[in-house]
DNA sequence: TACAATTGTGTCATTAATACACTTTGATTT
DNA sequence: AAATCAAAGTGTATTAATGACACAATTGTA
């Protein structure tokens, strides 16, 4: 919780910059070798958690200012993100911020507005991440996707979309080219689907499927060291996964 | 266009009930008979189209404004209605209204606000429609989806994402109930979804199909009256219908 | 050198999708 | 009343995709 003082600089800073209303927030799931984590942030003072988001410029397209949240919070640029819903409920916001109702009269208390939402989904590789809290947060943190806190305003709600959105993407969209390092065995791309969809695929009819999509490489390489065979190493066909990010996979009618 | 006193009028409402900086479009899909159309208004005086759209009550849910939008311009209430994408390039109203700039004080004028725009698209059965004009156009009409006309703003681009989506939603969706009449043969389905891809199906298959979804019921009776062979009638299993919107089709994973 | 663990590859059975063909029916025509 | 036409019902052979499963190959370790 913010003191009056805080408040103030905070409302003013924002209603300055910020174009009213409108809030992002940000599921950001982090995945490194068969672990799936999503980035929280905590309350000051509350102990509450919420999702990474913040304000969109007067001027700032969507995207960019999900980006730049994103980076702010992780450090990282250019990866896959997504718009996926806009949350809206006009009580939303109310109960969360009843605390600041009386420290300053409503035209000029920023959190007494009505908020929508739009909420996007980035998925990152999590050791890539610089986990950087914002003012109102003690601390930003991976959390397990099984082990996630009690969430405030209607976040819970918005992780919940954002999974089933990403799951269903999976039908008809590559994904995984900034969560694999440049060369990756087969069995490393499958822990990944198995761990978004939580449960476990078949290894060979994962190989035949994912081949199948075309957007796989197979080097001559592969990887020794390991304490068993050696599996050969695959990267992302570019051209082909760019355009299967375009077009999707067959599908349907 | 709107004369000043016009302006003023319609300015100062907006601002007394309306949430700033927001909008709401809606792609209205009519079909019937085999015939698809949308729902399209004319700007007073200027000849250009639009999408139906309007704005948030400042205390409204998204949904019902979008529903109450959608009512306002057709009579239709409960209908299918879905969000699909927000609008948000900071420029995208900006050459549109530059018309109004210097009438009145950027402060009072509600139209040289940054808009972002929710779109929502929903299926109707046209016949059942009373397009109503809004307090801007002279006209709104049915258009035959292959002939629109050029839109403003960015409602084309808004158009075509809206097609895009519905059509990528066939695939995990049942689509049809208000839409069609209590009762339907299958060649009357097939003709549904035949328009909205645009492309013909096969008979034979589309009804295995579609049976295999097991959201219809077949009743006993048959369409008598054709100059053919009677069809028979089937009609949506509620329950299974209802199940599958939520739960989707199968797929994939 | 045998072993354990993991990966590569293949096969069979089942299910789903595609491409067709023939029969049935009911009004219309002769 | 019989023949005809067009639309609808039903079926089947072929191919493709999915699911379930088994075995051989490889590599470091015991």
């Amino acid at each position: 919780m913010l003191t009056k003082k805080e408040l103030i600089d905070y409302c003013r800073n924002a209603r300055e910059n910020y174009l009213p209303h409108f809030s992002i927030d940000c599921v950001v799931f982090g995945f490194h070798e068969g672990i799936m984590k999503v980035l929280l942030l905590q309350v000051k003072n509350e102990g509450e958690w919420y999702l990474p988001g913040g304000f969109m410029l007067k001027k700032e397209p969507i995207e960019n200012a999900a980006n730049r949240i994103l980076k702010e919070r992780t450090g990282l640029d250019k990866i896959f993100l997504q718009q996926f819903h806009v949350f809206g409920d006009p009580e939303r916001s109310k109960a969360h911020f009843e605390m600041y109702k009386d420290m300053l009269p409503a035209s000029q208390n920023w959190f007494t507005n009505r908020f929508l939402t739009i909420g996007y989904y980035a998925l990152v590789d999590f050791i890539d991440a610089n986990p950087t809290r914002d003012e109102l947060s003690v601390s930003c943190t991976w959390r397990d996707l099984h082990d996630v806190p009690e969430l405030k305003l209607d976040h819970a709600l918005i992780l919940k979309t954002a999974l089933d959105t990403l799951r269903l993407q999976l039908n008809y969209q590559p994904i995984g080219y900034n969560l694999m390092p440049k060369e990756f065995t087969m069995p490393e791309l499958q822990k990944l689907y198995e761990t978004i969809l939580d449960k476990k695929l078949d290894r060979r009819n994962f190989q035949r499927r994912m081949l199948g999509f075309g957007i796989l490489n197979r080097s001559e390489q592969q990887r020794k060291g390991g304490a068993h065979k050696a599996p050969y190493l695959y990267s992302f066909n570019q051209e082909n996964y760019q355009a299967a990010l375009k077009e999707g996979f067959k599908g349907g009618w």
